[in-house]
DNA sequence: GAGTTTGAAACT
DNA sequence: CAGTTTCAAACTC
């Protein structure tokens, strides 16, 4: 059945899909399925007479708008994937929330196979689910690991031209590629490098050519997204997006690529057809991603793929599964014995990141399981800083970053940043820790953690020079932004985590270890609770409520937040969430515009970030880490009961300068004239300042790392991400329902944000529990200020989600 | 390092 | 839902 590697990737997948009986048992026709569009249009050429049989196809061809287009190589590809709409790509809440269903499997370990092809089922988005599922099973069977594939793609930040071409040239380099090794046992491993100009992209996969040839097609798409950023305005929106997308898929990909382990597996992936793996990975966010990070890692650990597959399904925390990406893509790396293999192609600064994200996936694994694999935090605590940088900076960073990363930075910590978790996590600290805390069982975190999405991202670079003022941390770093919190948290971490074993006990004074923490920058990375009396199992702490455990640095007493007790753990989070299912969600929500409202504004308003809550600040005037918002870099917004606001990043009243006018005249309590002052001051630069959504899209971002100061760090690199991140957020995407692929990661995600955008709009309402702040004005403001521009940005982030708002508003 | 302040979380 | 208590971080000295 298999088609000859040869044959045009297009063709192999739509074969690959009439072949497998499976998947098109399992595959259903997918409701929203313009995904399937991707995936057909590539198909569709080859298969068409096949394709006619099946009933399946008959279905997608209805749904799918797309007409089937004739052999495009690459370039349909890229088609597919660039110009699918992002809402297509983005699934509505539910299909999110599914999925998340399916990732979380993996912690109670009590679902399986059988629950996860359920979840993947109702997944129906993407066509490739049923072929996971069978990756799956046949993992399951396949005894023997495979290596696990790294690839990491070099977009070539400069590399401007030729999108179409690259892709075509990346699938003759996959034919031909010299590269093409065979594992033994593994199934053939291919590793494809492709030279445009300076833009280089290497992949290794195990699996088939034709798989390969997508992820390099991805990989091109990468580019040449990144590419469209420089270009153009509105393109460069599109592109961001789809960058996000892009990220996110070749997250996926990777992941996908460790997923493909033996020959077995191979076969199966090519039932997967590549069409399938690929646009499934490029298609779904991070879920995909997640049940082969996992089953690559658990794979590697344990061996037995089925644990593998039932730890994934069953990750009931929903913020854990969040949080994965950027486990997932350590995972995908994890090759055990594949990295010698893929090693080849694979810079040394990707061995090294590798290595980190192994030692993040291991945490994850260890999470998961429990046992935790402290083996691999030794590795970890090697990584060098440096080399945590580049995942850092996806959550953060730019798009480019995410996928520019070094071949080091390697896919996988692009993926995933931050993605997400829920969690207040951290960004990246969480991966510092994780990664860096080798401390097994302790470093393992709640896995989402690793996503380490940081509830607090700092959003404008005003707030990266509070937070610098704020915190000396980031003085520490020479970098300074770049540096950000994830350089710091990497290096603090690696640091303090490393040695946390032997420091901690030093450092144990639990200010000294705050200090370090927030030091760090990441915040959660370096995190540590002093928790007396909660035994870290309430959201006083501070590790509990960023969903990662506790690690030896920590001064709790009575901690219940480890490994060890991880049923007790998760039984608690349960409940927790029970009475409030956003608990673990990050607290401040970025909404950030979305790509298209950013050319617009692109100055204005840092955007939406904003607390999910709100603060209720009675003294500090939102002027220190008291209030949340403050500490999470986010102005206060009309959800905000505080009192005598001050934030210097943007009192509730007054987001913009326009809206400081109007803020005057409207409920204008204490704050009007505070926030006149402030405005003048602070806001000007920080309203003002806030991260524009595009300018986070194509920057870097500013400064996660300030956040890193303080808590807010923990958010700090997920707001940055955002742009990057937002794939990985789609991880988040399950608990959280928005999905601004913009938005990012982290925080946004979370139907909160729209609820958030709502309370915004609508006055707090829904959210403010008090309600006061609901006052009716702030709503007008709102939405005059939507007319001038300032809530604007609220409103406007909100219909930008590209997935929740675009669909969900529609729909409504 | 100890103590105080602060505001969120949890409880009633 | 509001008020109170508990808690741990943030801050000050």
């Amino acid at each position: 059945m298999r088609e000859n590697p040869t044959v045009n990737p297009t063709l192999i997948a739509a074969s690959n899909l009439i072949n497998g009986e499976k998947r098109k048992a399992v595959k259903l026709p997918p409701p929203g399925l313009s995904f399937l569009g991707g995936g057909d249009r590539i198909r569709l050429p080859r298969a068409k007479t096949q394709r006619e049989d099946s009933p399946t196809f008959n279905f997608i061809d209805d749904l799918s708008p797309i007409q089937p287009v004739k052999s495009a190589h690459g370039v349909q590809v890229f088609h597919s994937l660039s110009f699918a709409s992002i809402s297509s790509v983005f699934t509505s809440p539910q299909v999110s929330s599914q999925k998340e269903s399916r990732f979380r499997y993996p912690c109670s370990g009590s679902s399986k196979l059988g629950s996860s092809a359920e979840n993947l089922d109702q997944n129906n988005l993407y066509t490739g689910t049923s072929d996971y599922i069978n990756l799956a099973v046949a993992r399951e069977k396949c005894n023997t690991i495979c290596s696990l594939n790294e690839a990491n793609v070099d977009p070539p930040e400069q590399c401007t031209t030729r999108p179409n071409d690259v892709p075509q040239a990346a699938i003759q380099y996959d034919r031909d590629s010299p590269k093409h090794n065979t594992v033994a046992g593994c199934g053939v491993k291919t590793e494809v490098k492709l030279d445009n100009g300076e833009a280089l992209v290497e992949l290794a996969h195990v699996a088939h050519d034709g798989v390969e040839k997508r992820k390099v097609l991805f990989a091109t798409e990468i580019e040449l997204r990144d590419e469209h950023q420089s270009t153009q305005d509105e393109e460069e929106v599109a592109a961001c997006d789809w960058e996000n997308l892009i990220s996110v898929d070749t997250n996926d990909l990777l992941v996908f690529d460790s997923s493909t382990d033996s020959e077995a597996c191979k076969d199966q992936e090519e039932d997967f057809g590549d069409d399938d793996a690929t646009l499934m990975s490029s298609l779904k966010p991070v879920d995909s991603v997640d049940p082969y990070f996992r089953n690559a890692v658990q794979y590697p650990q344990e061996g037995n793929d089925e644990h593998a597959i039932e730890e994934h399904g069953t990750d009931h925390t929903p913020q854990i599964l969040s949080g994965t990406f950027q486990n997932q893509v350590l995972l995908s790396d994890e090759d055990h014995e594949t990295e010698k293999e893929t090693g080849n192609c694979i810079s040394a600064d990707c061995k090294v990141e590798s290595q980190q994200q192994r030692g993040m996936r291991r945490r994850c694994l260890t999470f998961e399981l429990a046992g935790g694999s402290k083996k691999n935090s030794t590795i970890n605590s090697n990584l060098h800083p440096s080399v945590l940088l580049p995942s850092s900076r996806k959550c953060t960073a730019d798009n480019k970053n995410l996928i520019s990363l070094k071949p080091g930075s390697s896919s996988l910590s692009r993926a995933l940043p931050s993605i997400g978790l829920h969690l207040n996590t951290l960004r990246t600290i969480p991966t510092d820790r994780m990664v860096t805390k080798g401390t097994p069982a302790l470093g393992k975190r709640f896995i989402s953690m690793s996503c380490s999405i940081n509830p607090y991202p700092p959003v404008t670079v005003e707030q990266s020079a509070v937070e610098k003022s704020l915190d000396v941390v980031m003085d520490k770093h020479p970098t300074g932004k770049e540096v950000l919190n994830h350089d710091v948290s990497h290096d603090d971490a690696s640091k303090a985590p490393e040695f946390d074993d032997s420091n901690n006990l030093t450092q144990r004074s639990p200010k000294k270890r705050k200090c370090k923490s927030e030091s760090d920058g990441d915040g959660d990375a370096c995190k540590r609770c002093n928790c007396k009396k909660s035994k870290c199992l309430k959201l006083y702490c501070e590790c509990f409520a960023a969903g990662i455990y506790c690690v030896e640095p920590c001064a709790c007493i009575g901690c219940l937040n480890k490994p060890i007790h991880e049923e007790t753990v998760l039984a608690t989070r349960k409940q927790i969430e029970s009475r409030n299912p956003l608990a673990f969600a990050p607290k401040v929500i970025r909404a950030s515009k979305p790509v298209q409202d950013m050319g617009e504004e692109t100055n204005k308003t840092p955007a939406s970030a904003r607390h999910k809550r709100g603060c209720n600040c009675k003294k500090s005037n939102c002027l220190k880490k008291y209030c949340e918002c403050f500490q999470g870099g986010v102005g206060c917004s009309p959800s905000c009961r505080c009192e005598g606001c001050r934030n210097t990043f943007g009192r509730k009243d007054g987001f913009d300068d326009a809206e400081h006018a109007k803020e005057l005249t409207v409920s204008g309590e204490k704050q009007q004239s505070n926030l006149q002052e402030d405005q003048n001051d602070h806001q000007s630069p920080g309203g003002t300042l806030p991260i524009t959504p595009s300018s986070e899209i194509f920057r870097p971002f500013v400064k996660p790392s300030l956040h890193s100061n303080g808590k807010p760090p923990r958010s700090s690199t997920l707001s940055i991400g955002y742009s990057t991140l937002q794939p990985l957020r789609k991880c988040e995407f399950p608990l959280q329902k928005t999905a601004n692929h913009f938005n990012p990661p982290a925080e946004g995600d979370t139907p909160e944000i729209l609820r958030d955008d709502a309370s915004c709009n609508n006055g707090v309402k829904t959210i403010s529990p008090n309600g006061k702040r609901v006052s009716p004005p702030h709503k007008a403001l709102g939405l005059s200020s939507k007319s001038k521009g300032g809530r604007k940005l609220i409103l406007k982030s909100i219909p930008s989600f590209p997935s929740l708002n675009g669909d969900e508003t529609s729909e409504h």
